[in-house]
DNA sequence: CATGTGTACTAGTATTCATAGTACACATAT
DNA sequence: ATATGTGTACTATGAATACTAGTACACATG
């Protein structure tokens, strides 16, 4: 029983797959600061992977700064970091640009691509909203 | 002297970075339709590459329907082919989706993403349209 | 014929990914 | 103290990918 979802696809390796659907749990408030995160041994089990593999998924993502660890206790939800500027204006200049370089191959239009966008943009904060009522109804057991 | 610029950076496969370069130039119209395209001999020659990684280039964007290659004449830019509805929809679900949850992850906002997809946007028609007049010049040599 | 083209090989090296297994230190519950 | 669960660090292996080097053949053109 993971607190996220994750559809595994070909073209990618299963790590970076886990790392990207734990980051859309997080920014999209499914899990929160302070959630504790499943054991390396557990996503191993759930997910039928090495253990090693798992473990280099929450390396990865302490490295993002999205968890942390204690030792000998475990994982958690960290608060989401201060970005740095560096970060952000590679996103906007580079994954930005190779979205648009994609859409224009693929003969898509502008609007297409920004009507996209936001809807993303809008189903992540929906979730956000349902995880604050679910949290509620665990908070019951 | 290559019809197109590449910027290699770390992190990336340089055949990745080329093939997006090619793709960048044509969808931007800095390479149309018949132009003729450099031979894998050249490409490796200028950008300092393996043959064989030169042609693992080319491959690609045959495979993509970029470029159109004759054994023994050359390689020319395509006509951009009708790109599948399912490679649209896969853009718009998945690469858009995951523009969103980097964004947000950075903490940036709806608005500066949609910007910076624009600005991108308007930047590669810019290019078509000075493309349009370079050819001109380069006929008069 | 000489030159340039694409193409297909073989072979090698380096890196990445994923797995398997082991073991230790830390923390908590019984 | 013991049992259980935690993170962490290793070694080793195999597969896949990336990139290189070199060679050779068929095709096309001057």
């Amino acid at each position: 029983m993971l607190p996220f979802t994750v559809e595994f696809r070909t073209g990618l390796s299963l790590y970076q797959q886990l790392v990207y659907a734990v980051q859309k749990a997080i920014v999209s408030g499914q899990l929160l600061p302070g959630d504790r995160f499943p054991s390396v041994r557990k996503l191993s089990q759930e997910l039928r992977i090495n253990p090693n593999t798992a473990q280099k998924v929450v390396t990865r993502l302490v490295d993002q700064g999205l968890l942390e660890v204690k030792p000998g206790v475990g994982t958690m939800v960290a608060r989401l970091p201060e970005a740095s500027p560096r970060e952000r204006s590679a996103l906007l200049d580079h994954e930005a640009e190779a979205l648009v370089v994609e859409a224009r191959r693929l003969s898509l239009t502008l609007g297409q691509v920004q009507q996209a966008v936001q809807d993303h943009w809008n189903g992540l904060s929906e979730v956000s909203v349902n995880a604050r009522e679910n949290p509620g109804k665990e908070g019951s057991k």
